[in-house]
DNA sequence: GTCTATAGAAGGATAGAC
DNA sequence: GTCTATCCTTCTATAGAC
């Protein structure tokens, strides 16, 4: 359908993917002001020239980037709760597995990147959001609701008990990770917050466990 | 003290304030790269010598202006909750102003611009959480220790308590916020989000209300 | 496709007059 | 203190040779 002057996104050159993960690397780290795409060609070992080929312009390169980083973010099917486990287990598991993820340093990256760009290039926030949270959110209700039915948690609404139970998570964790103010997170402190967030919810959602 | 060559701060130079009330709207809204110093200097209406004149750098001006907006971001007394009151009551207030708060244009911008540069400028990271979520939580957490002490809540650790009832108010809200997901929050949207999250909370941590 | 070289614009910071 | 004018660097993007 496309006749674009731009090689096929789907041909395999070997320069066009050092670039991809040149960039990649710089933008996800540093942002896209803070980097020019001098320094993406010389890490990537290629011309301004030849980047300019595969790539109209820094904008097109920036978004390709950023939007596939948040769709590639995670195989949340791994990180759900099992589902023959007791329910105290499998959610604390699965608290563990998320912070796991989100505390990363890659993972916070991205969240640092996409929230500061998501005012000039408006689709990314949608992106991250979609291939992110709302993804996790409904999978998760998913699980809450069979738990609801197989009568082990009473939950009203379980869109919102998903939202409640990864703020809990997340709590003041996740954003003190992301301002890098210390101390930063260790297994100690994820498992006490895990923890504490399960403890809470299952107060509230349990069914006099 | 200091025989700086700079004018002194508390010095009250109308060139100054422009510049510094130029910048704040600029780099708030924008990010530190997306702003130059010549937009500055124009939006203020004075010479790029002049701003030079009082500021040393970009980085010092832009560091400047955010410490100040994190400090200046709130009066946190007026958002506590009411003590002589019903404690439901007391929370839904709290949660609905604070969200009214953290949920609006001017907050959001600064959010995000701390996130974005506190790899860059670590200590806007901590001045941000400092004078924001940290004070919050301390505050909050006496709150809660009182309500306790009365025996209105059942509160084994304020400090976590205070930091779950914040987590359970921003739930999904302040990301989608952030990040301009629509819907753009409303006040229906805020008030079935704080109810939520209060029912949440007391169901945790109320004395069978 | 890939390179070197460079155009053309914009950026941060400063010199020197007043 | 304040301005105009400018320096030097860096940036995005492209032209032209191979």
């Amino acid at each position: 359908m496309s006749a674009s002057v731009l090689p096929r996104p789907e041909t395999e050159s070997p320069k066009r993917q050092a670039v991809l993960d040149a960039a990649a690397d710089l933008f996800i780290a540093q942002g896209y002001g803070a980097v020019s795409m001098d320094a993406i060609a010389r890490a990537a070992n290629v011309s301004k020239a030849t980047l300019y080929a595969y790539f109209r312009s820094k904008d097109q390169l920036f978004a390709t980037i950023i939007t596939e980083a948040c769709q590639a973010n995670l195989d949340w099917e791994t990180v759900l709760p099992a589902h023959g486990q007791d329910v105290r287990a499998a959610l604390t598991g699965f608290g563990r597995r998320m912070l796991g993820f989100v505390l990363h340093g890659r993972a916070l990256a991205i969240h640092r990147v996409v929230l500061a760009e998501s005012v000039r290039f408006p689709e990314l926030g949608r992106a991250f959001y979609d291939g992110g949270p709302a993804t996790a959110r409904t999978l998760v209700a998913s699980w809450l609701a069979e738990q609801a039915s197989a009568g082990r948690l009473r939950i009203p609404d379980p869109e919102v008990a998903a939202e409640q139970l990864m703020a809990l998570l997340r709590a003041g964790l996740h954003l003190r990770a992301l301002l890098g103010v210390p101390p930063a997170p260790s297994e100690a402190g994820i498992d006490a917050a895990v923890a504490a967030a399960v403890a809470t919810f299952l107060a509230a959602y349990g069914d006099g466990v």
